[in-house]
Formats: C-alpha cells, structure tokens, sequence
DNA sequence: TATATTGTTCGATATTCGACGAACATAGAA
DNA sequence: TTCTATGTTCGTCGAATATCGAACAATATA
C-alpha cells in the first residue's frame, strides 16, 4: 500500500498555492473537501477523465493543500491541515469568493 | 496618448485573479503598489529584462489587479480599486503571506 | 527635424499545462 | 489464479507561459 508523495510543510510556497488555486476543477474539490470533509476521487462531479482528474488532485497535493490517502482499491483525499498553519486564513479568504467561478 | 486595455470589472475573476498572483515577481509587483501607492514602471527592482516586466504588468492589468497610465514616455501603475469591490479582502489576505516568496 | 527616453510588440525558444486515451499497477472478489 | 474495480502513469497533442533581444512607436527635448 504505497502511499502518494507528499512535500514538507517548509516546502509549500505561497505562489504554489495560489496557482493550484488557480483553475476552476481544482477550486471546486477544494471547496467540496473544506465543506465536506474527507471524499472518495470518484464523488467529485467533474466532466473530466479520470487522469484528468488524477492530475488535478496531484497537483493540489503537490502544493500542499490536499492530503491523499489510498484504501484498497479506494482513494481518499481531504485538506491537509498543515496548510492553515503556514497561511492561516488563506484558503478561506478564497473559497469565499468560489461559487463566482465554480458555479 | 492611447491608453492600455483593461477588463470590464464584471470580468475579473478568481481563478484570473490567482493566476495573475502565482508569479513571485508579479507578487512582488502588487505588494509595492499595495503598500507605497502609484509606482512608475521603472521603480521595481526586478532583475528581469524590460520586455519581460512589460508582460508581467500585462498580466496583473488584464487580470484586473492594475490600472495603468501612460504618461508622456513614462508608465504608471496602481493598484485597480474595483479588486476590493469584486473580492473584498482577498488581496490583503494574499499579501499578508508575500514575503516568504517575494523576499 | 534629429535625438534620446521609455515602453510595447514581435519573433524565437523552451517550458509548462490541461486534456485525452491507452497501458499499467494494485487490491479485493470470484 | 483469474477477473474486476479503481487510480496512476505514460505518451501525446495543442494552447498558454516565461524569457530574451530586436525592432518599433510615441513622446519629449535639443
């Protein structure tokens, strides 16, 4: 059960957020994870292929904003809770403005 | 005196707005007009060549982030007051964070 | 008008990104 | 072991990005 890299918490960058923040797939499982928890890759409702959609949550966990936890055959991602210590408030400040481009 | 484009306020969007931000230099750009207003063109200590820089303010004008004058031969920039307006607080809640990149 | 200053635009190059399908890997089920 | 479900990785494509130097445009000045 090998599970995905992920990068030190020295390692996440402010400008790497932002740009996986940048992209309205990767905006909208953020949100999904912050309001709802811990969700299974499958219960995001994007019209993307799934290496589409592999690539954005690698991207996200890259930044170091969403952990990604593997199950079985099963993958589990949620917020990584390290990134509201390094930019406390940053990911809220965002997602509240989301729904302007998620929607 | 032709003036630059800039985009309805209706059409400055988050993710536009992310991106612009996930640049360290385009980081740094903003935070100097943030805090000692109005800046002309040539005051950002980038090391960058001048092509460059003229693409990068390119990018925070077309974002939404910056007004741009021209004024005989020189070139100003502000911060665009409409940003606060569209998404109040976010800028604020990014620049706090800036120095661990832009410094 | 001629020259200098200041930015922008253009062309070239190299890189990155988002997207897809196909192939692969892993783990559970039959 | 064989099959199935679930993701990941790979190869590829076109589009976008970052960078530079060179050429250009606009304005002020001599």
């Amino acid at each position: 059960m090998k599970q995905p890299f992920h990068p030190e918490t020295a390692e996440i960058t402010l400008t790497g957020v932002l740009a996986a923040l940048s992209d309205p797939v990767r905006l909208k499982i953020v949100a999904e994870v912050v309001t709802g928890g811990e969700r299974g890759s499958t219960e995001f409702d994007c019209k993307i292929a799934g290496s589409t959609l592999s690539h954005h949550i690698k991207q996200l966990r890259e930044a170091g904003i969403l952990q990604h936890r593997k199950e079985g055959t099963r993958c589990f991602v949620s917020l990584r809770p390290e990134l509201e210590q390094v930019f406390p408030g940053l990911l809220e400040s965002v997602l509240r403005f989301a729904p302007k481009d998620v929607a």
